[in-house]
DNA sequence: GAGTGGCAGTGACTCGTATTACAGAAGAAG
DNA sequence: CTTCTTCTGTAATACGAGTCACTGCCACTC
């Protein structure tokens, strides 16, 4: 493990207590994810809790003829909560985790993480808060996709994506539409109409935004 | 507080340790929910954990313009996951908590759920499992919408109602409408489809299940 | 500079679902 | 029994979004 790992770790779960630090340092295994890496995929069964330390990871659904869609992105800080249900799953849909910036995460195994639970209190706060977060994030995602229309909703990708990633979207619109769950033409047309309100610009391959608060 | 209530609770929640469940019963309140009362409504603030001990409960996402949409079931021994969520929730749209049944509740101090975590493992465990499953419950529905026709998400609706009450479905067509965040005409349609490859019968107010599992 | 492949724009068409409008049927109330 | 209300069935229509077909555009390679 490197000295720069160790000191993005710090940083970014500074909330946790001095000795459960030290002892993820000690017994937990570091993993570099290029871009568009997988972290992890459900039904291989999950034996470690997946932290953040740095880089941009997608947390995304995907069902049984390759269909997507986005549920929420972890950033450094953040854990992945599904690690966290260890029990194994077993239903048939699919939840993968994907490196959308390189990244760098922290790998600890499940039984360490169970312990953990009884032994350190921040460490129990920090997983009923990532519980937490999540499960808000999830709700609105889910009631993006069942109350509002495409339009909507590709506003509602655009922003959040600006928060993770700053105002120069560096995607396709083939992109964007399949973590819509959504085809090209369709959100061509929708980003064409937003552009003409003058909220982003589009460019080949990326699109500058300007002011989606607007709209 | 009478001894059915107590008698009920304890079998509901025999997973919870002894003197748990002696601080349960000491420090909380049972409350009776009559069919169709509300057990909470967030924007309120949160100020208890909800167990159910008797009854059904469904938790539903309610928008701006009241449609709305069925989340999940809650069944005797669950507890509300929302309600351990304390944070002051301060998003726009709603969850709902509605009695199906009659229902019996009961309701914990916040603080005391949030002593207890660190105090007992088998609550510590309770509160994990809950949020488990009903992370769980939540994707399927997520996934339902996201990526089935109304024809399946139907079908998935009546599984789920079967699974909690039974083979008798007591709702209207504008019920399950309004459940599924759609029409009533498009339900009859649906409905009458299903009754002619003969897996369920229609009725006025109600629905007779004979076999989803083979459409 | 010609060829090639991925990306973006556009129109025509289809499909599922929502909406509107109405009519008949079953109960409830009088 | 009559009236009223609520529930259900059905047909016509409207609309959003997905699909298909095709065109033009940019960038890269040879």
């Amino acid at each position: 493990m490197e000295n720069l790992d160790k000191s993005a770790f710090l940083q970014h779960f500074a909330q946790l207590e001095q000795p459960l630090r030290e002892e993820i340092l000690a017994h937990s295994t570091f993993k570099h994810l290029k871009e568009g890496e997988e972290a992890l995929r459900t039904g291989q069964y999950i034996t470690s809790t997946v932290l953040l330390s740095e880089g941009l990871l997608k947390v995304y659904r995907e069902d049984d003829e390759g269909k997507e869609f986005l549920m929420y992105y972890l950033e450094p800080g953040n854990a992945c909560a599904l690690s966290m249900m260890c029990s194994a799953r077993d239903t048939q849909s699919q939840i993968r985790v994907k490196a959308v910036d390189d990244a760098e995460i922290i790998l600890i195994p499940s039984h360490l993480s169970e312990l953990w639970l009884a032994r350190y209190k921040s460490w129990h706060n920090f997983v009923i808060a990532s519980y937490r977060q999540r499960f808000e994030e999830l709700l609105q995602t889910l009631d993006s996709i069942a109350f509002k229309g495409l339009d909507e909703r590709l506003l509602f990708y655009l922003k959040r994506h600006v928060k993770v990633s700053g105002k120069q979207i560096r995607l396709s619109h083939q992109q964007i539409a399949t973590e819509l769950s959504s085809s090209r033409e369709v959100i061509s047309r929708l980003l064409k109409k937003l552009e003409q309100t003058g909220a982003i610009t589009l460019n080949r391959n990326y699109i500058q935004v300007h002011d989606l608060e607007k709209v």
